[in-house]
DNA sequence: CGTGAAAGACTTTGATC
DNA sequence: GATCAAAGTCTTTCACG
């Protein structure tokens, strides 16, 4: 797909931060018809500019008010060895979020729990079980100050 | 709200993943009719079970490749000191996360931008210019292993 | 709480400019 | 590319079990 011209962006903004909007809404929001707005988000979709939809949920309501963040470090760096980590953690389903990260420390796990317990027999039982981790850092989060899933541009 | 039962459950695990499903797609994995699927929705929505609904988009695509993970600890902790700080970070349209930290840290910023040189400018024009940040550490993403905006339950 | 049907709204297609 | 209108599909409501 050749470059987004100005009204392909504006789509992406509004659909980034709520993507219930119509297309006649969105239409409506830049003075076009439905069927050129439809035509597009199709498009967007299609070429993968939109990755996909999701309900985002509140985490206490569903009794994940716990959020850590564990930094790793492998004893061990061949490529076999971070495959398998990779999918290692990938098959542990409290994790969110796992990035593999440039400078002292090798990952970055998000990991969403219900309890601090929880978090214990997660380290214990899974995290622990895990061979080649060298080091391994703990960091709660007390608040979330902010968060959204859009970029802005 | 009282608690969820095991319809309200699978519901909210199908748009986590999924926000397109249409209520008839959802009531026929639930073989349910569309209407109480469609009540059930919208008792979540009200209730704050459902947040929002948001298209992901690729981050590549957009022009925002790099992701960084910066770790801030400040000089001061007075309560007027850590608002200023979240008033300030909230004001700088490239950190898509910030969170209070538990820990010898007191707060991680998740960072998008174009390039590197970007992040330069950032560290250099914007984060270095708020005050009271004491140590400032950058860590930046090397390859998104997993990342889900879903909850496991 | 669920079903089923009716009314209404939005999506989607295709002809046209 | 965009517009307009027609057809199709879902959503949304409501009477009923």
């Amino acid at each position: 797909m050749e470059r987004l011209d100005a009204i392909d962006l504006k789509i992406l903004r509004i659909l980034q931060k709520d993507s219930k909007k119509t297309t006649k809404e969105v239409s409506e929001l830049l003075n076009l018809s439905a069927s050129p707005v439809y035509e597009r988000i199709r498009r967007l979709e299609k070429n993968g500019y939109i990755r996909k939809y999701v309900a985002l949920l509140d985490k206490r309501l569903v009794n994940k008010p716990i959020t850590a963040v564990c930094m790793v470090s492998l004893r061990y760096h061949n490529e076999g060895f971070i495959e398998k980590f990779e999918r290692q953690i990938k098959a542990l389903k409290e994790v969110q979020e796992c990035y593999h990260m440039a400078g002292k420390v090798d990952f970055f796990l998000k990991i969403n729990l219900g309890d601090l317990d929880e978090y214990h027999e997660f380290v214990r039982l899974k995290l622990s079980k895990i061979e080649n981790i060298g080091v391994l850092e703990s960091y709660f989060v007390l608040k979330e100050m902010y968060s959204t899933t859009a970029y802005y541009f």
